[in-house]
DNA sequence: TTTTATTAATTGACGAGTCAATAAAAAACC
DNA sequence: GGTTTTTTATTGACTCGTCAATTAATAAAA
């Protein structure tokens, strides 16, 4: 007997349909390692037909577009928790850093997901302007707790800022496994060098 | 009257027109912002029909990987170049970062094409040991110079390494022109901090 | 006459987006 | 309560375009 499931329309499934196919677009993204992937296959990864990924979604770009804002979303969560069980405008700083190399943005295809979203982002309007959301509350998270600290704290967060993108970057990169506990250490290290210049 | 140019098959042209491919790739790349362009498109700005490009390429990723080998030489030749008039292990590890953020590799053209190599890196093995070889060689002349300077020089060339190539990115991805200069002043603003941390 | 240069034309595959049809739930109507 | 209508869910089949790669042909040089 077919699960129930497999026959029948029922109602409501538009938030459960949307939300599987964000999810394997960013599985498919990653394990392609592309943008060069279908929506046939995100389709049939989410367990549905392609005509259904287009009936809810209108475009292959807005399936990109939603599947970044997904992850954009677990990003500013992740951070926004950190933040909590942080006290101290320097704590706050580590646990920034923390976030972003944390578990989840830290998986191999959220990596990849990132890595092409940013190349999108010089095609499309809409993926530049998630993109400058993500390094705007970056960077004015890293000032506003910076301010107390150092000097300069536009040109600190600048460079903490492209430390992290770096390393990110070069994890997203390399062959061996990633290694957030490393990256962490390093944008701290040199949270530490820039406290001890100008205090 | 029709440039002889425009008539006769002279002898002697396939490297005129393998340069000529690889530029107009480069080119295309940087103005589409996406590895996706056609090979038309490629041979049509080189000024070939693009049944030459496959001709003297065979496919499209032959085409894709002499642009980056082309690139990857440029940016070592600036290096090499750099290195020369450099006084110094301090003197040196500057004229390294100094190239990496010169007029070559700082053109919009150029950093989009590198982003787009990134990502082609996550799929392609042969694009993936090009990128090896840049890290490498980034890597390694960071490392010989760094050592008399400081007590861990890997843990440095790490940080300056995804330093460099955190506000690559960030000038790649950004709106407004990029800025070597900048750049190559925060980068060194890292190293001085390094120095003066452990000498 | 062999090699090199060159392209128009074609092939074959693939993929985004549309359409028409099926079916079940819900709402509207009597 | 029962019937009709509308809305939601769903997909197979199809269209239309694009594009990488090949082929067959022309022509100049060696």
């Amino acid at each position: 007997m077919p699960d129930p499931k497999d026959i029948m329309p029922k109602l409501g499934m538009e938030p459960i349909r949307r939300a599987a196919l964000v999810k394997a677009t960013i599985a498919q993204i990653g394990e392609r390692g592309s943008l060069d992937v279908t929506v046939a296959q995100i389709a049939k990864r989410a367990g549905m037909s392609s005509a259904l990924a287009h009936h809810y979604f209108g475009s292959k770009e807005q399936i990109f577009l939603a599947a970044m804002r997904h992850i954009l979303t677990l990003y500013a969560a992740e951070v926004r928790g950190a933040l909590l069980m942080a006290d101290g405008p320097q704590a706050r700083i580590e646990a920034i850093v923390r976030a972003g190399f944390g578990t989840s943005n830290f998986r191999p295809e959220t990596i990849a997901a990132w890595l092409n979203f940013y190349v999108l982002s010089l095609t499309s309007r809409e993926a530049a302007r998630l993109l400058r959301v993500y390094q705007g509350r970056l960077r004015s998270n890293l000032i506003f707790n910076l301010r107390p600290l150092v000097r300069d704290p536009g040109a600190v967060a600048t460079r903490l800022a492209g430390l992290i993108d770096g390393l990110y970057l070069q994890q997203g990169l390399s062959a061996v496994p990633a290694d957030g506990q490393a990256a962490t250490a390093h944008v701290l290290h040199s949270l530490a060098l820039e406290l001890k210049a100008a205090p």
